[in-house]
DNA sequence: GCAACAGATGTTAGTGACTAACATTTGAGG
DNA sequence: CCTCAAATGTTAGTCACTAACATCTGTTGC
């Protein structure tokens, strides 16, 4: 059951989508996307705190960081943030992701946007060193985190702007097993162990 | 020899470090930041082309940069950065530190300076990977680049907003010593090698 | 000295993101 | 139908930021 305000914030997003990728983002007013979607200035402004956050809202923060603290302790950090990523693939893979590449697309290629996307790595990174990290571990943790985004960020923005037909899961897939052994110098089979 | 125009430079950081104390990064209008340095609104914007690049501009990017690419290559990305990192250490002890501290204190606290935090961040790590990747390397030096920026982040703000007494050569050289061999699993002794 | 030139700054008049206060509409349940 | 609350609209701002053009200030060549 969609409500009325969820119908209006998904319209909003949709024609910020379409004007930002016809004109520009920057070149989009907030009253001309408020107009393509039938509702005033305010409306948008009780939807997304910031024009930025129209295109870069995303409701995946939780989701990741309880996929990360669901995974086992006892194994180092990178491991444990690298399965919790992984095992998000399916659901990556049945996500409809359409919108998301176009938005990663368009901030991607907008200098305006850069500051934002930082922003929402961090938090992303806040996110789940908050959820998982363990008594004294919180360190680790966040370079472990920072580390695992870095890779995650290269694939998404490789996917959004390169004309990539694999799934989101298959790609975060390979780069978390590529890069795990890469920041372990190689000698961590992290995936050749049984997957629970 | 500091130009006319370095001096207004420096005299609206230092106004807006004050101001920003004292009552706040959003409450201070960019009209005050200018009017405390005898200049007009205009001349702020000629200097620092939006109002959160007047506490977040900082010149080190390229130094780092070029500390990183002078390593020597051959070892593991993540060494080479840290390596890089550390050579920094002396410059950091005579650099006059007080401000960037004040300047990164403030940042801490205030919302609307987090995406601009970020930003650097990120700033800082494609400098790293512009300069100092080799053929191939790209994705292994951008990852490796994130985790220890993460670790410096980390110390940078403990620094900033802790009354820390240990200056900020010793604490970044600290944690380069702990986060790498964290990173690669405690087996690569990256410092006992001799230092040239 | 002084003329001339360039770098630095000022003035003015905008646009557009964002906010506050208050009025109005819309839709679901009684 | 009525009512109430959520959702949206109107209005009138403030402030970050920009463009175009005027003025000033220090230096350089004479």
């Amino acid at each position: 059951m969609t409500t009325r305000a969820e119908a209006t914030r998904a319209r909003l997003q949709s024609a910020a989508l379409d004007l930002f990728e016809e004109r520009g983002y920057r070149a989009v007013t907030v009253e001309e996307i408020a107009a393509a979607a039938g509702v005033s200035h305010m409306t948008f402004f009780r939807h997304f705190p910031t024009k930025e956050r129209v295109l870069l809202d995303d409701p995946f923060d939780p989701v990741i960081a309880a996929a990360v603290a669901a995974q086992p302790t006892g194994m180092p950090p990178i491991e444990r943030i690298a399965r919790g990523l992984v095992s998000l693939a399916p659901l990556l893979d049945q996500e409809p992701t359409a919108q998301a590449r176009r938005a990663i697309a368009i901030a991607a290629r907008e200098p305006d946007l850069q500051a934002g996307m930082a922003a929402n790595t961090a938090a992303t990174e806040r996110a789940i060193v908050e959820a998982a990290a363990t008594a004294g571990d919180e360190p680790a943790m966040r370079i472990a985190a920072a580390a695992c985004l870095a890779a995650v960020t290269a694939v998404l923005l490789g996917w959004a702007t390169d004309g990539s037909t694999r799934t989101l899961g298959e790609l975060v897939s390979t780069a978390m097993t590529t890069v795990v052994p890469a920041l372990a110098e190689a000698q961590v089979p992290a995936f050749a162990r049984a997957t629970p």
